[in-house]
DNA sequence: CGATATAAAGATATAAAGGTCTTTTATTAT
DNA sequence: ATAATAAAAGACCTTTATATCTTTATATCG
């Protein structure tokens, strides 16, 4: 499926948006804990998604990682493709080098009909739909 | 999803399957070419998958891979449990340690139904289905 | 300005997946 | 028996994902 590290960014972001009153910032330190998720690795996600705009940053004291106005409307999709890119949602499920419908694997028709509907769910939630589930105590980001 | 050498596996099996006329065994550099598939990895798949006694190897001249008495049964739920694991069908979708409805992630139940899907489809296909399939002119395993 | 805090960047480490090569063992045919 | 054949086994190698550590650049505050 996704990468850990897609998991983890999407985490942050999340995590961000929660803690998020305007002029927040939050710390790779404070947010590695929260997600108890390794501390330098979630640094590098996050300065990444912060390179390409996704989220902000800015360094120094009570400086930090924040929400800028992009990141709570983005859709999964968005940072799935940022992260790992487009292709792990076109990969043949048996291995071949390609996969189409055109030229299919004994397991396409199938594999396509739950990876479509997979890719609905990541093209349609935002990050603001998992922040609401969270406020709503109906999930939590760590555990 | 499934690991490279899961599907590799899978295909191998079809293969065995769809060239089986009883005693005709197929040599490992057979196998490889049709498939397109590096030789020895398949060779060490192959082997683990007629250790686990999913398919059957006979050395020496005339020797070969074949499909036993199991083969063209199995689910390939069974093939990904020998393989992968099932362990990869149970990870929480944004890289948490633990996957729970009790305590879920903001993606869990959307991803769950997902999941679910592909599980059905997993544990309901047979090595035959993917035969058949190929039979008909439906299909292909290579290209 | 100078000290400090913090992200950014870069180098390095570790583990797992994927892949190659060589040697050994078992089977068959001569 | 002996030679040939092909899987089995084992020792590597490469790439990618994941993770850690160190240094540098930048912003803030006194
Ligand atoms: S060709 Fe195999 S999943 Fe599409
Ligand atoms: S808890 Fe995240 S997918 Fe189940």
């Amino acid at each position: 499926m996704i990468s850990k590290t897609c998991g983890y960014a999407i985490r942050g972001m999340v995590l961000l948006s929660l803690e998020q009153n305007q002029e927040k910032k939050i710390g790779i330190q404070e947010i590695a804990e929260e997600l108890s998720v390794p501390q330098h690795f979630m640094g590098k996600i996050l300065q990444d998604l912060a390179k390409r705009g996704l989220i902000g940053s800015v360094k120094g004291p009570h400086g930090g990682f924040y929400c800028n106005n992009r990141t709570a409307g983005l859709q999964l999709i968005d940072v799935i493709e940022a992260v790992d890119g487009l292709g792990i949602l076109k990969k043949c499920f048996l291995g071949r080098d390609e996969c189409s419908a055109s030229n299919p694997c004994p397991m396409h028709d199938d594999f396509d009909g739950c990876r479509t509907a997979i890719f609905k769910t990541f093209a349609s939630k935002t990050i603001s739909d998992l922040v609401a589930s969270v406020n709503l105590g109906e999930s939590v980001l760590m555990g």
